[in-house]
DNA sequence: CTTGTACCCTGACCGC
DNA sequence: TGCGGTCAGGGTACAA
């Protein structure tokens, strides 16, 4: 999935354009669309008539507050998830499915203004669930704390890391510990705290913990003011690129000499996915 | 409890 | 041109 900048970004686009917009109709093209499976009626069912009060955003999940009893729709995008919204000029979206590429249209959700909401995802792997404030709430507190909250520490990182032998990259990557992080940010976090990816995530030294937490919140923040990272997949809403990628300064440079101290940039795998690494600056 | 692996799905790309 | 293998920014079920 885009991790919690590209999320973060989509949230912003679509609050911009849905927030008091009425769901007239909901049409799914697939039924694994739904993250819990099961049948699809209920689900479009219940969505039409709502209004969107709000758009939030929780790790990498996206949350569709909804009139009037504050019932949450769900969505996560992950590896290819993409939204759109269709001017009423162009109330079957063809246009601009055309103008942005989207040919895997999942899921369309008619406004009551005649704009259309597009969900496309090539490979499927993200979805919806339609679910109570309770539910969500409960489904919510599983998940580890914001790391740009204002009022997240080095301690807490500390926390969420804890004890474990696992490797600190996999660390980051679990949501119950801290929420958003994903393969790229996370092999950036560690890169820019010199902090070997492979060590035991219980292992770190305080200022070990003090420089991965700063890094992790500066490289968040910057990859939100560029608007996420698009390397092959991503967009923001509409089709818009991120810019962050410029910056990376480990991920994907397999091969390329260190920004900080020329030794070449190596490539491992840990946990199924590649992170990337300065085998030198990084202990 | 923690940790590792397989799997969901499709498309792009590379070497032969 | 075609084919097989590999990879992709995520999450979950399940086994050990």
């Amino acid at each position: 999935m885009p991790e919690l900048p590209e999320v973060e970004t989509i949230r912003r686009d679509l609050a911009a354009v849905l927030e008091g917009a009425t769901i007239v109709s909901v049409r799914l093209h697939h039924d694994d669309i739904l993250l819990d499976g099961g049948p699809t009626a209920p689900f479009t069912a219940a969505l039409a008539g709502r209004r969107i009060d709000a758009l939030e955003r929780r790790g990498k999940n996206l949350a569709f507050r909804l009139g009037p009893d504050g019932d949450v729709l769900q969505a996560q995008v992950r590896m290819t998830g993409r939204f759109a919204v269709a001017p009423a000029a162009d109330p079957s979206g063809k246009r601009l499915r055309a103008k942005i590429g989207f040919s895997h249209i999942a899921a369309e959700f008619e406004l009551a203004d005649g704009r259309l909401l597009l969900y496309d995802d090539v490979r499927r792997l993200g979805g919806f669930r339609l679910q109570s404030a309770a539910e969500w709430a409960a489904r919510e507190a599983g998940l580890g704390p914001e790391p740009l909250a204002d009022d997240y520490r080095a301690a807490d990182l500390a926390a969420g890391l804890g004890r474990g032998r696992a490797p600190v990259k996999n660390a980051l990557l679990d949501q119950r510990r801290v929420a958003g992080i994903g393969n790229i940010y996370a092999s950036e976090a560690l890169f820019r705290a010199r902090i070997d990816p492979r060590r035991p995530a219980g292992e770190l030294s305080g200022d070990q913990h003090r420089r991965l937490h700063r890094a992790l919140r500066a490289v968040l923040r910057e990859a939100l003011e560029g608007e996420g990272t698009s390397l092959r997949d991503y967009r923001a809403v509409n089709g818009r690129s991120g810019r962050f990628q410029e910056r990376l300064r480990a991920y994907g440079r397999e091969g390329e000499p260190c920004p900080r101290c020329g030794t070449p940039i190596e490539r491992l795998v840990q946990a199924g996915r590649s992170t990337f690494f300065c085998p030198a600056c990084q202990a």
